[in-house]
DNA sequence: ACCTATGTGTCTGATAGCGAACATAAAAAT
DNA sequence: ATTTTTATGTTCGCTATCAGACACATAGGT
């Protein structure tokens, strides 16, 4: 298992000595669980990029309801769309799912890197193009797979991209993650452990048994797994 | 109401005379509904300029299920992600609604004018920047809306898409768009007609009351009715 | 006029999830 | 040690949707 490297794979997929000097403009920085990266319909005020730890973009509805929309680890740059061009607001807030380690820059700035560097501009666009098929997948995941299927799907993508088994989160949160209600969750969950593939208790999840917890998830999880193979190969 | 004119925004917002030369390596094409586009899991043949009618792009699983994740008009390309760069296949497949004029080119050809073009490029960015940020908020709703604000969103997009109030779609195939079964469309759009909001018959569905239509959706709707306005303004 | 495809209405029973309430338990704060 | 906050377990009735079946209506082709 074991922590997960503190590299960033774009940062690390640009070429030296460029990738020295773009080192040179961020500031390391540690954030605790529950940090809000970026708001929704604001104009970021950072671009991230993760070294360790994730992060969830979600959407919040207007009653208060959310679903994640995509989870983010030490691939890529947030808030990649942003950076494309025209305005800069989306649906989106993007916050910290547990202790991450980053490096950050003011956004503007990374706006006119992407339009300077066109090393730098062709990974954002690799990032930007992997993310939107993860994104379309989960899309039709949301409306597809019920509440046990993407509860195991999102359990093991925050494995893979954490490396640990290990995961500090409670119930009602996950229960905004995955947009249904917190005795949901808690059915789901129950479930799962009852069949020892995950134990927790509060707040404390584990996975016990990757094989067949990926059985009991939705196709989705192979398919957005395999979206994140070779992001800058 | 009347006919969208048959222009594609995009195609439109390229400067002159480098336009002109685009439009000459452009075939002008007509397609009837039902034809697919591109493929799910494949490189994709053409990009395709919508002039008039609308699109849908949809992922299955493999249970044979499958939703919408995007309905496009006569802005932007297809498929915009796939010009991004790396890998070129995803997970989702496009299909006409509706018959389809459009300008077609080879896939392979416009990704190098992608690369060539710095106008081109600007202009499919900002396209993949508003489809990204419009993706978020149908992934978000469709996990949190029920079928019967779902179907008036998708009606009231298309109307805004195509012009016109008469739709030409069975509730079999709204079922697919929407990710919900024949019978639950057929409840959805009863409990609609009752209320005198849209009317019906053997496929053709039409949009009487758009003001009231309006509040029997979801926000998303004018979530992503804004995210619309001024593509490339 | 007939047949056939397809689209729609409407039943069933079954299930997932909602929405709200309440009890318990464990951690954190004082 | 006591109080407060937070997390979890569990109940209830209710609704939306599923999954399957069948009848019927309509449009198109022959």
């Amino acid at each position: 298992m074991g922590q997960r490297p503190l590299d960033n794979l774009l940062l690390e997929a640009l070429p030296q000595p460029y990738r020295s000097s773009i080192y040179s403009r961020l500031e390391e920085i540690v954030v605790p669980p529950g940090t809000v990266l970026y708001e929704a319909d604001q104009i970021p005020r950072y671009a991230w990029f993760i070294g360790s730890g994730i992060a969830s973009t979600m959407v919040s509805m207007s009653d208060g309801r959310s679903a994640e929309i995509g989870l983010w680890g030490s691939d890529g740059v947030l808030p990649c769309y942003h950076l494309l061009g025209g305005m800069a607001r989306g649906p989106a807030r993007c916050v910290a799912q547990m202790e991450i380690k980053a490096w950050r820059i003011s956004f503007p700035e990374l706006q006119r890197e992407f339009q300077r560097s066109e090393a730098f501009r062709d990974l954002v666009l690799r990032c930007a193009h992997r993310r939107s098929l993860i994104l379309s997948q989960i899309a039709a995941c949301n409306r597809l797979h019920d509440a046990e299927q993407r509860l195991a799907r999102w359990l093991l993508t925050a494995h893979d991209l954490t490396g640990t088994n290990q995961l500090s989160l409670s119930q009602g949160f996950l229960a905004d993650i995955l947009g249904s209600r917190r005795t949901t969750v808690t059915l789901a969950a129950g479930a799962l452990r009852r069949r020892k593939l995950i134990s927790y208790r509060r707040g404390q999840i584990q996975i016990l048994d990757h094989a067949r917890l990926k059985g009991a998830a939705c196709e989705c999880y192979g398919t957005v797994r395999n979206l994140f193979q070779n992001f800058y190969g």
